[in-house]
Parts: structure tokens; C-alpha cells; sequence
DNA sequence: GACCAGGCACATC
DNA sequence: GATGTGCATGGT
């Protein structure tokens, strides 16, 4: 094993030990997750779940029922998670994909590879590489691993990732060092996201961070 | 009242 | 290819 590898494995031994199971994705269904894995996007998870409570109170956390609602209505419902109008044509988008060419069922949506899943979503316009990874990860149950801003702040700090680091280069690097395993996969994402909170927000301290005593890198880079 | 949050697409240089 | 900007609500 690379010592970056092992590395990123104490990590998440560190985390785990220091935050505890994180039980992501918090959600009902798959499509909830779906659905979550669009609202999220750059906005703070409660006011997702006022989003997301106003769409399971008009019935609409179903592809189909979801499709056949008019935008404008859909981006109302939807307001509390901001973006909403982007956001509503996102949505639409993506139930549009899931409702025509699948017939609704996100078990055949899932069901080819991950690599041809992962293709089909970045295709869909609104669906990054983030929020790609997440329905893949949380929704469909399948071993990718979901990068964030995060992830390379965390990777940067300790210099296991280039300046110049990409998205697929630091998937890369979690998925090279770690198991195939989705569980795995699920509750390290979380726990970074954990970690970002408490400790890496630009007014958050340092002191008790478990990563603490690692070595960093003499300026953090923003 | 700033600052931030579990991004992405698009314009411009 | 890199950098900047619009999208918007609600909590700290």
C-alpha cells in the first residue's frame, strides 16, 4: 500500500472514531435522494428538508407525478432550498430522463453499469459530477465516491493532492485506497461533510480537530 | 448585516 | 484552460 493510501484510510479512522456512523443519506426512497441530491446543490441541508417536506405534502416524490407538474408550480413548492427556478428545470430535467426513457422505474435506471449510469446523468443538464456520484452512491447503493469542496480543501491541507487537482483525480485517490465498498464509500463522504462544518469553515478553529496533529501543508490554500 | 451552505452552467478572456 | 458570474433561501 502507497503511504497516501494509508493515509487516507487513518483518516478515516480518525473521523469515524471522532464523529461516529453518519447514516447518510437521510431519505424515505431512492428518489428522495434523487431528489435531495439536486436541491442540495450549494445550499444548506434544512432548507432542503422544508423543500422536500412541501414536495412529499403535494404527492410529488414520485418521477411520474413529478413530470407531469407544471415548472412554475414545481419551482413554488420547491422554494425554500433557493435556486428554485434553476433548480425546478434541474429536477425536470432529470424526471423527464427517468419518466421517458425508463418508464418511471429507477431500478432500470440503475440497473446497467455504473460507469454507463454515471455517463447518462452528466449528460443531463444541471447534473455535475457531484450530484452524479451522490445518486449513484446514496440512491442506487453502487461504490462510487462522492467529492466535494470538502474533500479537496481536506486533500489540499495535507498535501496528498496537487494544487491543480481535478474532481476525477481526488475520486481517484479515495477509490484506489479504500475497498470497493458503497457503505464505505457513503459514510466517509459524510463524515468529511461532518468534518467541513465543524472545522474547516473559514471562522472554525482548529483545536480539536481530529486531523489536528497531521501533517499540513504551511499555508492553506483557498 | 455579512457570511455561508452537501454545485452547475455559461460567458469571457 | 482558468477565472468570473448568476442563481436565492434561510441559519449563524
Amino acid at each position: 500500500m502507497t503511504s497516501t493510501a494509508a493515509t487516507i484510510r487513518e483518516i478515516y479512522e480518525r473521523l469515524h472514531k471522532c464523529f461516529g456512523p453518519q447514516h447518510w443519506w437521510p431519505a424515505r426512497t431512492a428518489f428522495e435522494v434523487v431528489v435531495g441530491a439536486v436541491l442540495t446543490q450549494n445550499t444548506n441541508w434544512k432548507n432542503v428538508e422544508k423543500a422536500i417536506a412541501n414536495l412529499r405534502r403535494e404527492g410529488l416524490l414520485d418521477p411520474k407525478a413529478m413530470h407531469a407538474t407544471p415548472r412554475a408550480k414545481l419551482a413554488e413548492i420547491i422554494r425554500p432550498a433557493g435556486y428554485y427556478n434553476i433548480k425546478a428545470a434541474r429536477l425536470a430535467n432529470l424526471v423527464k430522463v427517468i419518466v421517458e426513457e425508463y418508464g418511471g422505474d429507477l431500478e432500470r435506471f440503475f440497473g446497467g453499469s455504473v460507469g454507463a449510469l454515471r455517463e447518462r446523468l452528466l449528460a443531463i443538464n444541471g447534473i455535475g459530477p457531484e450530484t452524479a456520484d451522490s445518486i449513484i452512491l446514496y440512491a442506487a447503493g453502487r461504490a462510487t465516491f462522492v467529492v466535494d469542496a470538502y474533500t479537496c480543501r481536506m486533500l489540499g491541507r495535507h498535501g496528498l493532492a496537487f494544487e491543480d487537482a481535478t474532481y476525477d483525480d481526488a475520486k481517484a485517490l479515495f477509490e484506489d485506497s479504500l475497498e470497493q465498498d458503497s457503505n464505505l464509500f457513503g459514510e466517509y463522504h459524510a463524515l468529511i461533510v461532518q468534518l467541513g462544518k465543524e472545522f474547516c469553515r473559514k471562522q472554525a478553529r482548529c483545536e480539536g480537530c481530529p486531523l489536528e496533529d497531521m501533517p499540513h501543508e504551511e499555508k492553506a490554500e483557498e
